[in-house]
DNA sequence: ACCTGAACACCGTTCAAGT
DNA sequence: ACCTGAACACCGTTCAAGT
């Protein structure tokens, strides 16, 4: 480096991301994606925690890329224009894929996080309102965003298993109700989901989600539409 | 170590898998694993290529345990039983899904691999063998395996993109006519899907698993079910 | 044949030092 | 405040050497 300010967190994730690009994630090493920015490796962590935030930055790099695909879909439309919940939520999919494609990288380092990033929950939002907006309930719309978290991710990625650790071990839980208000204000259907699926539970805080249930009805859904193509096969050939 | 015979290639294996689960995948190192052995870390070389080909060895071995806990789950049982496909199919991915939780780490090595591990084939076979007694057309069966793949380990994970590269980069192609006829026999399902599926794609040597028709395909599946699930949820409530 | 120690080129990260 | 160099404890892997 030479000229030019100083350095900067979102040049650091945009270097990370070129070196992961071109020569995989294992080629994103601190003294690498220094190199890249002209610095050395310890100049880094000025503005990166360390190599676990790194990836961390990375993960909310690709959730903005997803975003910004879907809004090049459809630059000026919002999710509650006259798209039926299954055109929203399809077209978010193919363009969460899109952008995993592009990336390879990608769902393995989501994977290697641990818990959800914390960045995505706008992405849920969006397609928890279309589906709620279209008749879905609560439960079938919590039921959906696993299944298709299976289909991206693969089922190891745990849903919904704690917003990532981070934004509550601050303080006590007494911080919570007003991140809470905070939250409710912003991802309204995602807190109304909460809500929803909560109480129906045993154990509130953590583990609302039954991932073993979740994965059999994901599992049961594909089996009876791969049952129901094959009596449609078998009726057209008699 | 002190008295018994030398070391093993299951052996490392197994203190590679045990590292793994206690300490995480980032601790399976050349170092670490020998300590556990009482050995050096260089004498794993004497039975292990390197590091990529222990973490090779390490996705043989899930594949073994899958196999291992789908004889638990019936012992005596051949799939062609009096089973329908979709019990086989449906507690073969049960059967994988406990070992994966078992093993936390090992979708992502699978992941962290490149392509399908030929060890799996069999697994396929057996799941291909029951849908198409069952009724399946091979389409559908070859379907169906994109589909529970994705739920396992993500569309990441590219089924079928050349078996892994190894079995056939030894001599040139000439080679290849015999080792199809040999998988011909222990692969018989297997091979009648790859011949009645691979006519009908423009390139048949790679890539005749067009990946993204798979995605969409399973996509609708899910999405089709849970529009079903929001009609019968909907008139249920009329 | 199998195992070892020293060595090399790399890691992430700390720390005292520079500007 | 930001960047750096040397240093430390680790990696995977090579190689000459032991038995």
């Amino acid at each position: 480096m030479a000229a030019g300010k100083s350095l900067t967190r979102a040049q650091i994730l945009a270097a990370a991301a070129a070196v992961a690009d071109a020569d995989g994630v294992e080629a994103v090493t601190m003294r690498r994606v220094g190199a890249r920015l002209g610095v050395e490796a310890m100049s880094l962590y000025h503005h990166v925690r360390g190599k676990a935030a790194l990836l961390d930055g990375l993960v909310d790099r690709i959730v903005a890329e997803i975003e910004a695909e879907i809004r090049g879909d459809s630059p000026h439309a919002t999710p509650d224009g006259d798209e039926s919940w299954r055109d929203v939520v399809r077209g978010r999919s193919l363009a969460a894929r899109r952008v995993m494609l592009a990336h390879p990288w990608a769902p393995g380092v989501i994977g290697s996080r641990g818990g959800v990033p914390g960045s995505i929950f706008g992405l849920y939002e969006e397609a928890l309102g279309a589906m709620v907006r279209g008749g879905c309930s609560y439960r079938l719309a919590h039921r959906a965003m696993h299944a298709l978290g299976s289909l991206l991710l693969g089922f190891t990625q745990e849903l919904f298993s704690a917003p990532a650790a981070g934004t509550t071990d601050d303080r006590g839980d007494e911080a919570s109700e007003a991140e809470f208000a905070a939250m409710a204000g912003v991802l309204p259907y995602t807190m109304a989901m909460l809500a929803a699926e909560t109480h129906a539970v045993d154990d509130p805080t953590l583990g609302w989600c039954d991932s073993q249930t979740e994965f059999e009805v994901t599992l049961d859904l594909l089996l009876d539409g791969i049952e129901r193509t094959r009596l449609a096969e078998a009726t057209q050939r008699a």
